[in-house]
DNA sequence: CCAACTGTGAACGGCGTGTAAACGACCTGA
DNA sequence: TCAGGTCGTTTACACGCCGTTCACAGTTGG
């Protein structure tokens, strides 16, 4: 999943920790200007901030971050029940609030809800390797841009490879993995779905998938650049 | 303002001194069944249910002010933290909830900032998509501008597909997103109604339901511009 | 009581998938 | 250098899954 935005950086212990414990990935940002320069290539999921140790800032964050064309959602905002008087009026600024101190369980069920709420999470996943993209999402492939047709097997090996691009996998690896660990059928299933995929990605870049002989196969270069 | 419906009847004496306190009007109904018949000429502005005392109770009111062709919106839930881990797969039930012992500033908040959402933000009237138009409020469908005769299902199914654009959903998530998570039927069901909504949506424009095989359905085009 | 809506079972057809077999490339040893 | 073997590639084909479509029953509302 896309990082959530995290303010303030660094960010208290507790929340981090909670984060982590979550399975959330996240990154922090001390500053609004700082926002595109530390964006992910894929975006943000959405956004926690703190207003326990720097209320102003916060706000800030806030607000820069609801702005211009692309408000960025969900955003959560963690406060201290001191300021609950200060929230009126800025509905706008936050999707929902959690209260500090903060129970782990009540974050967890918050930022779900607010996913769920959403409807998705927020921008595609996407798998990229040189050429390559694939749309988790919308189980869509392409190639420099192009889209290319896949079947369900299809797509499934080709993501399997590239989610680990150098690593090569044997026959076996790929038919447990792939086809379903109670998978029984010959290696040769495997050689022929590698041929197809070639044959998809089209002459040019039908070397993405290496054959290492007597081992198995590989997607994109190795690590030494062979 | 309209009063809200408030669970259990009678409530418990801290909630229904603090809505008293905040201003509110409202109205205790025990039991799904008083729902309709209590309710006042105006219709209830929103509903307050505590499962403090009665948690199974209270789900099946949340369950019953949200089904039907008229959601009872916002829903703010009121829950011990121990019943926190049961709220997972359950978001649809409610829009917000509140751990008790509850805060009598975090109840006024959630209230204001669940009015304020449903007033004018986040929920969109209208979801668009190239030809396709729904108008959330009114319940209507339109094609290129002529209006489309949609049944309950086949808008409710279209509106979340359309919801996220390009996104592939399985049969399983559109039966427990759609129809409810406690459906249980066959998944030929969503077959039928794609089936449906694409010869309503004419020939013209029945492509705008992708099928994807072993996968399930998506809607309109990849964000790749396909 | 009729009409519309919804869910289910079954038949049909297409295409994805697995397998066999021929072919060719590469390696090894004599 | 040639023979034999191993391994990957390629082609062809049949099976069966999966989506489509239709018919019909159950249900609800007017």
């Amino acid at each position: 999943m896309n990082p959530l935005l995290v303010f303030p950086e660094p960010p208290p212990p507790e929340l981090a920790q909670c984060l982590d414990l979550g399975g959330w990935t996240w990154k922090a940002v001390g500053d609004p200007d700082r926002v595109i320069a530390d964006e992910p290539d894929e975006g943000w999921a959405g956004a926690v901030v703190s207003a326990d140790s720097d209320p102003d800032g916060a706000i800030r964050m806030c607000r820069h971050l609801r702005q211009g064309e692309m408000p960025l959602e969900p955003l959560l905002l963690l406060i201290g029940d001191t300021q609950l008087a200060n929230l009126e009026s800025r509905y706008d600024l936050f999707d929902d609030f959690c209260l500090m101190p903060m129970r782990p369980a009540e974050l967890q069920a918050r930022l779900q809800h607010l996913f769920w709420s959403s409807g998705r999470g927020t921008r595609p996943e996407l798998v990229e390797y040189g050429p390559l993209a694939l749309n988790i999402e919308t189980y869509q492939a392409a190639v420099d841009g192009e889209p290319v047709d896949l079947t369900y097997m299809e797509y499934e090996l080709l993501k399997f490879l590239a989610s680990s691009p150098g690593k090569v996998f044997t026959r076996e690896t790929l038919l447990s993995r792939v086809w379903g660990y109670d998978y029984y059928g010959g290696a040769r299933t495997v050689d022929v779905h590698i041929r197809r995929l070639r044959a998809k990605l089209g002459e040019e870049h039908a070397g993405l998938i290496h054959t290492v002989r007597s081992v198995g196969y590989r997607f994109g270069q190795s690590r030494w650049g062979i």
